[in-house]
DNA sequence: CCTTTTATGTAACGATCGATACATAAATAT
DNA sequence: ATATTTATGTATCGATCGTTACATAAAAGG
């Protein structure tokens, strides 16, 4: 029933080979999932958006909640990763939270792309999307706000914060501005709009931070 | 095949009478879209909650389309009343969006309801959910967009706020961030939680302002 | 009374859902 | 060459989707 999902292409190849890209049809179905969620994503949309039987789907990727979930992480380590290496690579923790909402806002408005996040949009209705996309959703998003949280608390122990500095309430503050933009991203927002609401966020910073 | 929807009550009755309470299975209607979403949510999870037949279902609101949209009016007119009611009644701007934001995370975190809002949540992805829906929502998140704007334009109007002051950044700004709630609250934020969100955006309020 | 009108209950419609059985094809292993 | 292993293509599974036909029940209008 079980078998392996991923060959690191080093295994030795047996029995007929498959006659797609594995990659490039994870890569379709996860612009799929992007653009109308779990629930909304049929197997009929997944097999012709993968140019794939389902019989070879689910020979290469087992379900189609195996498929979201290998989905989201392919998108977790392919897509937006220019938002979370801004925020390691700033020199200050202010810095680092502009340069991460200025670059959700560059993320969530490329034209070439759906709109807004997977990991905030893709799932969010526990009821009755399978629980375990739902929470695997929802850990991811715990980890972006430990992320912020971290960042925020590596401020404050190079002393560029206040040991007063409540880092869990920003970090809070600032991933619930981030999820808030993909709604609005979703409602066609402008790469301008996302912008206003990044200066809006930022204006928080003094008051926050306690920094002139 | 098209049917009025909305009896006055003083419509003299014709016919047999129905024997359910019309707008209690329009409540929990509500409830249970607000809970799973347009999509997640079944004609047979209606019927169980409305405690109706479909044929019933169908005779007094139409289709599961029609079903949604009176449910989200009713959402309107019957959930989250006080977060406007305070944006129009507090005395200042300030006030307004502090009192806004606040009776939005008292709202979203009640445990005896669906955490978050039905506005917010209930179909986000256009290419699946029926497309009248999903504009329908989008209609109604630009409405309060408005409503935001239209507070701030008051605060510029009267003297308190600078002409200088950008209304429509701000209110982007803080429709985003209680859209962000509405994530935040269904994944499972406790109220302090929603309230330090709360507390990061009006540290905004002196930035944007320009006041002391 | 009878007709008209509307609601209810049973039962089912065609379409689509996620997922598979089965036979066949193409590769390696012995 | 034969066996083994894995992928493909066709065709379809039972379940559920939103929706409706149909006969019956309960009210008002004539």
């Amino acid at each position: 029933m079980y078998r392996s999902t991923q060959k690191k292409s080093a295994m030795p190849e047996r029995g007929r080979p498959r006659t797609f890209d594995r990659t490039a049809a994870l890569r379709q179905a996860m612009e799929l999932f992007w653009a109308k969620g779990y629930e909304g994503t049929s197997i009929a949309d997944l097999t012709a958006a993968m140019a794939i039987s389902s019989p070879s789907l689910y020979a290469a990727f087992g379900s189609k909640e195996a498929l979201f979930l290998e989905a989201t992480d392919y998108y977790t380590r392919n897509e937006g990763t220019e938002i979370w290496t801004a925020l390691d690579e700033a020199p200050t923790a202010c810095q680092a939270i502009e340069n991460f909402l200025r670059q959700t806002a560059k993320a969530y408005s490329q034209s070439d792309r759906p709109q807004g996040c997977l990991i905030a949009l893709g799932a969010l209705h526990k009821d009755s999307s399978s629980g375990a996309i739902c929470d695997d959703l929802r850990r991811r998003r715990a980890e972006n706000h430990t992320a912020l949280l971290r960042r925020l608390e590596r401020g404050v122990a190079e002393g560029e914060l206040p040991t007063s500095f409540d880092s869990d309430a920003a970090a809070t503050f600032y991933a619930t501005v981030q999820h808030g933009m993909s709604i609005q991203a979703r409602d066609g927002a402008s790469r301008a709009a996302l912008l206003a609401t990044v200066a809006g966020a930022m204006a928080a910073w003094q008051g926050l931070s306690g920094t002139a």
